[in-house]
DNA sequence: TTCTAATCTGGACACGTGTCCAGTTCAACC
DNA sequence: GGTTGAACTGGACACGTGTCCAGATTAGAA
């Protein structure tokens, strides 16, 4: 695989993420299909199949990269407070795709082996920043609870029992509760 | 609708929900087809599909029944002890069946109208276990904390970040932590 | 027994999924 | 400017989903 044939590969799949996004703004997650994204981005279905292993690996994906976008938050104020900033970046980010945020709970329940690694890696992410917010010396207990109650807020949003916009505010005394 | 018809319904109704499960141990949740459950209970996929709306329907009401019968706690101990409890309590219940609970969480994020309506009640049922066990004068942020980290630890053992034996001795510092 | 109304059947339908492959186009290198 | 090999195409495939409906079966009431 030559540096040129690679470029020609990642224009492709650039441009299919790209049409897929919006694809999704535009009707929804249930209604999106590949084959629609794949006419969007001016390409045939069976290219897009080459590079999107499903349609959950799309909405992973997007998630990811929408996610990674998410400001990091200053190293100032107390413990809790600190927190609380890392949990509204996270929550607002998520927030401003409302369908890319109703699509990712189911999308990244499935099995595929894409969505396998992309979990993994939004996971570690959400670690990774609760992690920078608690700083040193603080119980291991302490983070699991935080990781845990989020990732909780994550499937009640995408189970419809609180909207991602809500997040923030119920899980701001929650936090409160988990690091005092 | 006379009683006797409403029999006959429900013998039907039960002999799709028996061979629905019996076929999920067997086939698990991935290769189950609705047609498949409906020549289990020897009846036909149209009978099936006037009973269960979807393959989400059928796994959030074998969920919902299964979690029913996790045994209630008794209210003795410190607050913490009952609480980690019914954690307990809960999650070997779920973890006895666990191709049921690799389906659950995909089937309860579902938008069918029976799924919404199967997921607050499953909802509701956490929350009174939780409530029960924390007894009287408990801040909100508390048990709002215990929910939002039990469903957190449902999403991760349904993503497979943890299997669902774990999640007892994963949630019991947790439970500490926060009840504490 | 006969009638009636509900239940169940079988099989077709339109649709989406994901796979496959023979054949075409493209970009780069000689 | 031709050659080469990767990337792309188009279109068929097998399969599952969920819907529909005309007709067969059934259970119970008259």
């Amino acid at each position: 695989m030559s540096s040129s044939t690679t470029i020609r590969q990642t224009e492709t799949v650039e441009r299919l993420f790209a049409a897929g996004l919006a694809e999704l703004r535009e009707v929804g997650h249930e209604a999106l299909t590949i084959r629609s994204v794949a006419v969007r981005a001016g390409v045939s279905s069976a290219t897009a199949y080459t590079y999107l292993a499903s349609k959950n690996h799309l909405f992973a994906e997007l998630f990811w990269r929408h996610l990674a976008e998410a400001p990091a938050v200053a190293a100032m104020g107390s413990r809790v407070e600190r927190v609380q900033a890392a949990v509204r970046s996270l929550t607002t980010r998520i927030a401003e795709e409302p369908e890319l945020a109703a699509a990712m709970s189911p999308a990244l329940l499935g099995s595929d082996d894409d969505v396998a690694r992309l979990r993994l890696r939004i996971g570690a992410e959400f670690a990774a920043r609760f992690d920078a917010a608690l700083g040193e010396g603080c119980e291991d207990a302490v983070h699991e609870a935080l990781l845990l109650a989020f990732f909780g807020a994550l499937l009640q949003a995408g189970m419809r029992l609180m909207t991602f916009d809500e997040m923030v505010d119920r899980l701001a005394p929650v936090v409160a509760v988990i690091v005092a």
